[in-house]
DNA sequence: AGGATTTTTGACCAATTGATAAAATCTTAC
DNA sequence: GTAAGATTTTATCAATTGGTCAAAAATCCT
């Protein structure tokens, strides 16, 4: 029988094995390529197995972005569920910004997987959106909003904050080969996030205007 | 003969008007797909018209994509093109701002094309990057950097203000329907620009601490 | 060890895709 | 109007791709 029908507890060692090489090689292949950009034969050479091999992990290529986009989910909202009402909303937001930045830095590949996937419309993950990650942001944004009324922080729309969050910090994942060209071969990594860190904490907190 | 092998300047009114029918419809069809997950076939029916009809015109993908990337990159580096060192520093960095946001807007399809690219390593592209864009940025930023030692600009790293500028404006091309979802269907497109614009002002010229 | 089960392989298929060739049709300059 | 040249269509290819199947090989259980 394929395992892929095998839905019950009793995975065996194998079966467990060959989904997480399988998994990790599809991030990998997914998230530089895109999804139809990507061929089974791809993902099943970088997991060291033929493509019927695969193919009787996971019934279709569908199923394996599925798949894998499940596992990710909660990975890729951990950094915002952290966002606590109770702490001091300065440090909350930047604290929020260096977990997604450190994402950005550790986690490239899942942040290009989700990249892909909504520029190119969420065929696949449109309902994992108006679902978990709208429920999510709105909690959140209902809280960034009552630091706002308390005074604690300058009245802004807290979706398009959010945005901003987003947007500078994955775009190192993102747009890493822009980012890489742009500052040369001398800022090694670990120089390049303590910079864009740096830069962050400064354009959330204070912005750019001098003796202000 | 093929059009293709036409590099003269003796076009006809077809081969301009044909030609033009083909990049739209490659723009649409790359800016969605990205290169690999487009067709031929798509961009043809999009162009009204055969495959081989439109490889008549462009001898392959390709090069209907070279031409494309050829076409737009003035138009997309034109709002850095105008930051201008005479200016008041703030004034030239909300006005690059709105300028790319109006982008965001308009263009988004040329946008998402970029943003594709990028995102995949920039296979059909570095050269530009290292080229045109890369000399562009070196020299904004040299500006920047000026504003900076004048006391004009809080000393931030002027690379990554770039970054964070390309970023939180294209986000709302490339996360189209990210944004679109949070936001709800409320919010039309020209609300949701003032909103962003408003936002942007606010993150990059005050930041978020209150009374600051 | 030996039979049952799970896993892997190689051969294969139909659909799609990038691209070509040649014939047929349309335009244009005279 | 007509011939030369430009454009479009039809037919076709070879390669790639997602997926199937049955047999072979490996593993597991007793």
């Amino acid at each position: 029988m394929d395992a892929s029908t095998h839905t019950s507890r009793t995975e065996t060692r194998i079966q467990r094995e060959k989904q997480d090489a399988i998994l990790e090689a599809a991030l990998e292949v997914f998230a530089s390529n895109g999804f139809r950009g990507s061929t089974i034969d791809q993902i099943a050479d970088a997991a060291g197995m033929s493509k019927p091999n695969l193919l009787y992990y996971f019934s279709s290529k569908e199923e394996v972005h599925k798949k894998l986009i499940e596992r990710l989910l909660n990975v890729w909202l951990a950094p915002l569920r952290q966002m606590n009402a109770s702490g001091d909303p300065i440090a909350e937001i930047c604290s929020y910004i260096r977990r997604k930045l450190e994402m950005s830095r550790d986690l490239p590949r899942e942040s290009r997987l989700f990249a892909n996937e909504i520029l190119q419309g969420a065929p696949r993950i449109i309902s994992m959106i108006e679902g978990e990650l709208k429920n999510l942001v709105d909690e959140k944004t209902a809280i960034i909003k009552g630091w706002m009324d308390e005074g604690r922080l300058v009245e802004v729309d807290p979706y398009h904050l959010l945005f901003s969050i987003w947007a500078t910090t994955q775009h190192y994942a993102d747009f890493d080969v822009q980012v890489r060209t742009m500052l040369g071969p001398d800022k090694d990594g670990e120089d390049r996030f303590e910079d864009a860190a740096k830069f962050l904490n400064q354009l959330f907190v204070h912005g750019l205007m001098p003796n202000d």
